[in-house]
DNA sequence: ACCTGAACACCGTTCAAGT
DNA sequence: ACCTGAACACCGTTCAAGT
């Protein structure tokens, strides 16, 4: 009979767990040994007997939430399974903010780590599945990539402003382009307007779109 | 008569100038009080009178930073100073790799601050002067702004792997792709050859003149 | 006005000791 | 094998005291 201790055994799965809801709920700066030791009812050796270290642990974190995002259903439409997933990214990031600072900071220590590779196949196998060139495949994935946890990341700060909600946030900052300098800011003078009311996943979406024209349109061209 | 101190006085600008000089050469974790007193011969007291806190330091660092990559000189095509934007943003990141995960760790703090502001501003000016409509200005320069400090940062991240060249860690990472499941990584595996000998500025501007395209040409409509 | 430097609270990590 | 908890080195920030 396997041993049981009064509470839940101690596991890399349940450390990971406690460490993402402790950056949902308090952010990067939320997650500490004592706040994790706390909720897990331990003490900092038992963790390290787990987990290698920190970096390791918010790694395994967004690698967890990544995953969960990465699960989309074949359609036999690549271009749906692309807007699909990259929906499904942006809603994950809504609900972790965390994850793009994560993400870049993880980039910088491992370029390749786990989970970069991961994002691009899910990505690129819709992308090589469409009518482009090969030579582009590559090309096409990372700007797709990367225009999907920049945007994502961008709605998510806006949408987490201390105090305020989201709607109430996007009336101050168009106020706010509104007041500014006509000389030095002419471009956000002319669209803050159109900021007041947007709905921020079809912007999204939009913004996708756009790029996957680029590839399955005018494609190809360079220098146009 | 202005009083001086045997050293140089310390100022903003300094200290400024100071902390980009660690931040490149020794990385975000390079940035301490007592590397930043070490270097300026003072104390943290001293640092503390012309600086908040360390957050307000690197959000000047990058800003300084940033301000530098912007100045493009008007050439009357707006899309050639796209271009030249694009390029000199990402050259500064390849100098300064703590950009983009510093620039992510902004946005989630105060999503408008500074920076941001002026960088849509630039991109932007030059997406208006396009011929595309004014609903998708916004959209599109997010589009931009968003690839351009993705590519960018996964380019300088790829370049700076602790000791191995660029060219040995594309081979590097080509080798391992190619090594991967094929069940589970055809898209990576495809593409590994591609990526053994591919030239990084090369493959940004393609990417780049994609959503260029999408913009130019097919741009407007929705679900294609 | 500008700087010094000791002191404080906190953080990640280690490790001898337990079961 | 798995956990405890004291100890260590380090970090950002404060502040009374100096000039």
């Amino acid at each position: 009979m396997a041993p049981r201790t009064r509470a839940e055994a101690l596991s890399r799965e349940r450390i990971v767990e406690a460490a993402v809801g402790l950056l949902d709920t308090a952010g990067e700066r939320g997650l500490t040994f004592k706040t994790l030791t706390e909720r897990l009812a331990t003490g900092p050796g038992a963790i390290y007997w787990h987990v290698p270290n920190k970096g390791a642990l918010l790694d395994a974190a967004t690698a967890s939430v990544i995953a969960g995002a990465l699960a989309v259903e074949a359609t036999g439409s690549p271009l749906r399974e692309i807007r699909a997933l990259a929906l499904g990214l942006f809603d994950a990031v809504d609900r972790h903010p965390w994850l793009p600072p994560q993400l870049a900071a993880q980039l910088s220590r491992s370029p390749w780590g786990s989970v970069t590779p991961r994002i691009f196949e899910s990505i690129g196998q819709r992308v090589s599945a469409l009518d482009v060139p090969e030579t582009t495949w590559f090309t096409a994935t990372s700007a797709l990539v990367h225009y999907i946890f920049g945007a994502a990341g961008q709605n998510a700060a806006n949408s987490r402003v201390a105090g305020v909600d989201r709607a109430e946030f996007l009336h101050a900052a168009a106020d706010a382009w509104e007041g500014l300098d006509p000389a030095e800011f002419p471009f956000l003078r002319s669209i803050a307007g159109d900021a007041r009311d947007h709905d921020d996943r079809e912007q999204f979406l939009t913004g996708l779109d756009l790029i996957l024209a680029g590839m399955t349109g005018a494609g190809g061209s360079r220098r146009p």
